[in-house]
DNA sequence: GGGCTATTGTTGAGCGCTCAACTAAATCGC
DNA sequence: GCGATTTAGTTGAGCGCTCAACAATAGCCC
């Protein structure tokens, strides 16, 4: 049986190309940024900003995955990258064998400390300094539906 | 002189992690069925789509790099593997020796035409679906104003 | 407790991207 | 017109990602 295409129509196509457009133009201002002056992608920062975060600045890999939104194998070769610029260390798991645990060093908590103002100020300049509150608000809600939705249907 | 870094404040956190979460669990889920069902990531979904629009099916390279929000460099390698996928050929531009024409081959456009409603219909139910029409408006205002506070500033 | 099954994390191939360097041709300025 | 500058497009190195396959271990169930 033949289904008819759902097309969309004129409002949330051009919503669409805007959202792409915006979003590949913001993040693309961002990882550039932060390579130059930070030397590292974006998601390499996400990464140390979540450890940065846990306590002890440490965090089993499955749980970092999971909290920067990342594949298992993605964060593995994130990982070693991190590793060899001296920014993490990894450690067995006293409570399973199969486990390791990501550690911020003092060396990647100072890489970190010292980007961040920089990037911060970067995404302040680049998304919020251009939205009222009312549509920050907006795109907060947005988001989380987006969110929600994603991630359970 | 030391400068004060203008951090985010908690409704700014969220809605940056949020965005920051929703907008790349959109792009990958849709990334993912497009290279699953079509064979093509998203990135060259777009270059066929700015051709099959354009007139006779063919742009000049920096335009078409305009049109998809890319790099002169992405766009050719880009070029490259769709031409050796036989979805786009380059030819010469008769008014500029410099100039090369992209140009959708029918086979690109039969490609295209059969990956566009599955597409579609995953950009309505991942993102349109779970939107009220309000939020639709909101995202359309709110990313016009990013591209243009991008693009310009 | 012994065999399935599920989970954790890694690996390598291959692809798409960035960046910098480059060629070739058009255009500007005098 | 002619040298200097700008623009069009390509190239190669290197990086970060996906995907599929994998080893090792944990947990389940009879």
């Amino acid at each position: 049986m033949v289904v008819m295409t759902r097309w969309l129509n004129p409002d949330e196509q051009r919503t669409w190309r805007a959202y792409l457009a915006a979003s590949r133009a913001l993040m693309e201002k961002l990882d550039r940024e932060l390579q130059r002056d930070a030397g590292m992608p974006h998601a390499y920062y996400e990464i140390l900003v979540r450890l940065s975060e846990a306590p002890d600045r440490r965090l089993r890999m499955s749980d970092l995955a999971d909290a920067t939104g990342s594949s298992r194998s993605r964060l593995s070769h994130a990982a070693a990258r991190l590793e060899a610029s001296g920014w993490i260390r990894r450690e067995d798991c006293p409570t399973d064998r199969r486990g390791q645990i990501a550690v911020l060093t003092d060396a990647g908590f100072a890489t970190l400390a010292a980007a961040a103002p920089g990037h911060v100020e970067g995404v302040r300049r680049h998304l919020f300094d251009a939205l009222s509150p009312a549509q920050v608000d907006q795109l907060h809600r947005i988001s989380e539906t987006m969110l929600d939705h994603l991630t359970e249907g």
